[in-house]
DNA sequence: TATATTTAAGTTGTGTGCAATTTAATTTTA
DNA sequence: TAAAATTAAATTGCACACAACTTAAATATA
């Protein structure tokens, strides 16, 4: 048994699904102009707006050098704005705007619409998310940290 | 229940989990001096030398716009060298240099170091390299097809 | 066999992803 | 309280990822 061979390998098949998911992911967002890293963005404001820039940082485990040109993205795409804390200069908050907050009405078809592209039925789901949850916990990688 | 919660989705931990990945490959190639796309290059040409171009990019699914510059920095490495098929010109076929099937020897160890980082043993490898062939096929991403 | 079509790489442009550095605001501490 | 350390964004530079397009070679077909 070769250990270098691709099929023997966790890296791989992780890599070329997590590519194939956003690439399905693509047609589903496109009527929204947004891409994927955008929408992650998007999801993290739908669920607490007003947040700071380091805050989304966190949740995403995304960095500035990758936060700030797609958070001026989405201020050229009409969908949030920036603003700082008054008590703390240093921070950037970023607020939904009207239209950012209109689209997401949009958004709620997606999560149905990219089961039925998986072609995941619920317990497949559940079953999934399960082990991602539990390697994500392993890896360190979740907030809650009840693992 | 938020469907649009970052916890309801697949496509979040999918995300983070494979940038996880990489992110702890990244140590482990240093002294090869290879990244983790260049070093998945490298897994195919050490599974089969003298391989056209195409092929790579069908096995790890990408195209000439990825490729290309991959490759090249492949080059100036002194990792693997271009030849033409002169039976199609068209073709570019890539090669192992000496050098770049010499350090196939240390990236013996690469496998079995990123199971210790990863904090995985031999039950659970299997166990998620199944579910991951399982997704994979159901994605219509795997080579065999034979599910 | 000349023309049209297809195919393989390469090129260009946009958008991440991340390391390393810079800038400005805040906090620590000498 | 002035200087040092820390913190949050922004900036710079490099390397993917991929869509769209170009170029050159091979194949198909009229």
């Amino acid at each position: 048994m070769n250990p270098l061979s691709l099929s023997n390998q966790l890296c791989f098949p992780f890599y070329a699904i997590s590519k194939e998911i956003s690439k399905r992911y693509r047609p589903l967002l496109a009527p929204l102009n947004l891409t994927y890293p955008q929408y992650l963005v998007m999801l993290v404001l739908w669920e607490q707006d007003f947040i700071p820039l380091k805050t989304i940082g966190e949740r995403l485990q995304l960095d500035s050098g990758t936060l700030t040109p797609l958070i001026n993205k989405l201020i050229e795409l009409g969908y949030v704005k920036k603003t700082r804390n008054p008590d703390d200069e240093r921070q950037l908050v970023i607020t939904l705007t009207e239209k950012g907050g209109t689209i997401k009405e949009d958004a709620m078809e997606i999560p149905a619409k990219i089961n039925e592209v998986l072609g995941l039925d619920e317990e497949e789901f559940i079953r999934y998310r399960q082990l991602l949850d539990e390697l994500a916990c392993r890896l360190n990688l979740s907030a809650g940290d009840d693992c």
